[in-house]
DNA sequence: ATCAGTAAATTGAATGATCATTCGGTCGCC
DNA sequence: GGCGACCGAATGATCATTCAATTTACTGAT
């Protein structure tokens, strides 16, 4: 259904479509589903927990930039390598049919993301403003950069990778 | 039609609906435009031609960061002051409703940012990196300030939005 | 001014599809 | 023999789009 859905649009994906795909009967999804949204909002659970683990995979120990870019560097990654998922939650999980009631539902999964930069700010490493602040702003740089690659605007060699990354630590390091 | 697809979503709104509202008959929007993905296309040039316009105004003429300020802010005010505009671009505006073709013949409305940052660039203002690679990260930090107010996680105060334009600097800037 | 003539604009009921969802029934396993 | 998983045709809606009919706007001739 991922596939369909990001391929199609949501409505332009036809329950039995996403039977067929799945080779089983409309009925069998309806017996675990309520409904198709109830289908997509757990689809969208699954991406957000999903990438929430392979953020933090592979810290080093040391230097917190240095963990800030492997962060940075796993997001973009995973997106790149999952263009479903990428696809999924940017053009597909919106309002209405994604509510900030499942987005909230999902905060736990991004939780410890929180905490690093938490701890982050307290250490002097990032600068001391609100935190919602700059998660959006990291966040929102890799997925800047994941948009030129699929839009290929830009080919995001390794050179320009480290471009991206280094705009984006100037952005939310600390600043003396 | 902007404001019924903003809450509804495209395939929510039925073209019936879109004529009521603009108090003409279903077949009166079918004598000026092809389908109704031709109208969300419209709608879809419309706002980016109008955010392009809005961008460039009272620009002062010195500073180079001064500049960068007001053009930061001159797009937030406009999304904020626009949530039809912001979440039309943010939730609808995705393939395949709007194709890459369409956002290619919006390029043209936005090509004095473009040369903006050429400039600065040239004159050491600007990270000399990649052009798309600035624009998309100056944009995407705006839109990620505007998320964060809309979803209400951060009320934007003069203090809050100083700070996310500073950050936003940060990340562009020339550095020695 | 008036009016016939005509082209364009507008109408909205009808058409033909497409879908989400339901539910009566089948199947396989314990 | 009973229970849950599974099936998929049937149902009831909803829509995008069409088009024949009607209205309006404009022209120039009288």
């Amino acid at each position: 259904m991922l596939e369909l859905v990001v391929k199609q649009g949501v409505h332009a994906t036809p329950m039995s479509q996403v039977a067929k795909e799945a080779n089983v009967a409309v009925g069998t999804i309806y017996h675990y589903f309520e409904n198709k949204n109830e289908v997509i909002q757990e689809l969208y659970k699954m991406i957000v927990k999903d990438y929430g683990v392979v953020l933090m995979a592979n810290l080093p120990e040391e230097d917190f930039k240095a963990q800030f870019e492997i962060m940075w560097t796993n997001l973009y990654s995973y997106f790149v390598g999952n263009p479903l998922a990428f696809k999924f939650v940017e053009y597909v999980a919106a309002p209405p049919i994604i509510s900030k009631e499942i987005v909230k539902q999902s905060v736990p999964y991004i939780a410890n993301i929180r905490d690093f930069f938490l701890k982050g700010i307290e250490e002097k490493q990032i600068r001391n403003v609100p935190i919602r602040l700059i998660l959006q702003m990291a966040f929102g740089s890799v997925i800047s950069a994941v948009r030129l690659k699929f839009n290929e605007e830009l080919e995001m060699t390794k050179e320009e990778i480290d471009l991206a990354i280094e705009m984006s630590w100037d952005a939310v390091c600390y600043k003396n």
